[in-house]
RNA sequence: GCCUCGAUAGCUCAGUCGGUAGAGCAGGAGACUGAAAAUCUCCGUGUCGGUGGUUCAAUUCCGCCUCGAGGCA
């Protein structure tokens, strides 16, 4: 049963997914993969979307992508704010581009909810955003204090409410704008997710933690010595976007305006940071729901692309 | 050499008017549907520097010792 016409539905897409959290060394793998198995890469990054910020996203350079086309990466400007929404069309878009060449579409990255949204099919078409709305909401936390505005929530949207922390404020202001954009409860418009259009197969590389915290450590003294300090300064006039909330930048800022004494403690926040956002990632990944996950050794990349291999010769 | 102040959780420190102790950070676990490298929740036993004494009871009071910081010589 050979798809000829080239333009495959994309029920019978077959996508590979590579997971796990900063500094396993995802990027390297996925790039090997992508050459074993006639593939193109979409990265699945909330930060490596934006242009520019490429030493302190771990983006890799042009001789490490080997010519394997990479999408999603270097897609907006820091100066706009990018969301899952927009990561879910754009990844679409990439995946069924890459699908039609007949070629294997294989997505890695750490941002989970990315992958997740994107896997899931999260409906996202409902409620959208509204900046002044949230502003308001913000104004108003400001000024009668966070419970207040959960309270407010647990009246209109007592659902929603019941499973948002009343300190969580920006899942707290999310459900209120949902409710005020649609009328609709928070639960009740997450509860449409589709089942997931792809056949996929999720790999989630890890290693020890001790060996990871120590990768990172690397990595982090290795993007400062690539002249992290100066990219950073030549995107300070993004500083209250969201695309300078990313590691690494934020800190930076800090020291540049002198909360920071040292560029040791400088170093050592932004190791300790990033230290955190992995273990974060790693609870995330955990819990992903996905019907096809499995965790591979990070050093074990004979595995993967055994797998992956079979994954894809499978026609049944 | 003398004087003063410190010595309590991996780190920085609080505290116990004498009844064996608690915060922040680190670390661990978890949540997560349009800011996600974001946001939020939960988890704290450690010879309270050593040693002698007073006391029913000392990490807490007293003496000595060790180490550290500062001051005077």
């Amino acid at each position: 049963m050979k798809e000829t016409d080239g333009k495959k539905s994309t029920a019978q897409t077959k996508l590979i997914v590579i997971a796990g959290p900063t500094a396993v060394g995802k990027s390297g793998v996925a790039v090997n993969l992508a050459q074993r198995l006639n593939g193109e890469i979409i990265g699945a990054d909330s930060m490596q979307v934006y242009r520019g910020m490429n030493i302190g996203t771990g983006k890799l350079s042009a001789a490490e992508m080997k010519g394997i086309p990479h999408h999603c990466i270097d897609i907006a400007h820091p100066g706009e704010d990018f969301t899952v929404k927009d990561f879910a069309d754009a990844a679409k878009a990439a995946v069924d581009r890459i699908a039609a060449k007949g070629k294997t579409p294989i997505m890695t990255g750490g941002t989970g909810l990315y992958i997740n949204a994107f896997l899931n099919g999260y409906s996202l078409s409902g409620a959208g955003k509204s900046e002044a709305y949230r502003e308001t909401l913000r104004a108003a936390a400001r000024e009668d204090g966070g419970e207040a505005l959960y309270r407010r929530l647990a009246e209109s949207d007592p659902q929603a409410a019941a499973k948002i922390d009343k300190n969580d404020l920006k899942r707290v202001i999310r459900a209120l704008e949902i409710r005020h954009l649609t009328g609709e409860s928070k639960s009740a418009s997450a509860q449409k997710a589709p089942q997931s259009p792809y056949a996929y197969r999720v790999y989630i590389l890890s290693r020890d933690r001790e060996a990871l915290y120590a990768r990172i450590n690397a990595r982090v003294d290795k993007m400062m010595a690539d002249g992290l300090l100066q990219e950073a300064k030549s995107l300070l006039a993004y500083r209250n976007c969201n695309s300078m909330q990313a590691l690494g930048y934020k800190q930076i800022f800090a020291y540049l305006d002198g909360e920071i004494a040292t560029e040791e403690a400088l170093v050592a926040l932004i190791k300790q940071k990033t230290r955190n956002y992995a273990k974060r990632q790693l609870t995330f990944f955990r819990g992903m729901p996905l019907a096809h996950k499995e965790w591979l050794d990070a050093d074990d990349e004979r595995a993967l692309l055994q797998k992956a291999q079979a994954f894809i010769d499978d026609t049944a």
